[in-house]
DNA sequence: TAAAAATACTCCATAGGTATTTTAT
DNA sequence: ATAAAATACCTATGGAGTATTTTTA
């Protein structure tokens, strides 16, 4: 099953259109992040990248993957953070804006 | 780091509100599941449920995070459904609509 | 006392590292 | 000749299973 993390690398190799660069930006090997794709390509069952030893680009495939792989690894750290954020009390109920007792909207 | 399977199976306890019946909707034994929802409360520094042994109930910050978490995994599987898609051949621009030659369009 | 969660082990799959090879410019 | 991707091999972390214990309604 891909993992959060096989779409972190992919979108990091679509970005850069570079194994060696996207590795460096996702601080694993150059070889370790090639394998990932590789895998994940084998489990979807679909060509993500057309490779060459000098150029990168993705397929269709690729790019129509593209939008919904950010959209889930930002929900992913959206929800983390809204669950730290819960914790530390705040609430995410719609904010609601108090006028107090009215004495200083009232004129007079 | 917290990956799909997590966001997967905290979904799963949100739902069932009971370890044990998650795990059986997971395919995964209880203890499992027990000891990866505890692993993903401290990676993430969250309690997400309060549970006794008689009950499960989510806490605030399990409450917050439930959407996102949702979010994440639904945009995970249309990744790779959109995937699959494109490499069908089905192409993701607008849909276009020939008329051919007009041939059938043309009166008499 | 029964149902459900937690703990304690053991095992294995896979992620990751390093060394090396292949390939295209 | 060089830069970049792929392959090979090894290690180890963490995910999963089974057995057992703990807890509370």
């Amino acid at each position: 099953m891909p993992e959060l993390r096989h779409l972190r690398y992919f979108v990091a190799v679509a970005e850069e259109l570079n194994f060696s660069a996207a590795a460096r930006r996702e601080y694993v090997s150059q070889q370790a992040l090639s394998r990932i794709i590789q895998q994940l390509e084998a489990e979807i069952g679909v060509l993500l990248f057309a490779r060459t030893t000098r150029s990168v680009s993705l397929t269709p495939a690729g790019e129509a993957m593209l939008a919904a792989a950010r959209r889930s690894t930002a929900a992913a750290d959206e929800a983390f953070e809204e669950a730290r954020r819960a914790q530390r009390g705040e609430v995410d109920r719609p904010v609601r804006i108090e006028f107090g007792s009215g004495a200083l909207l009232t004129p007079r």
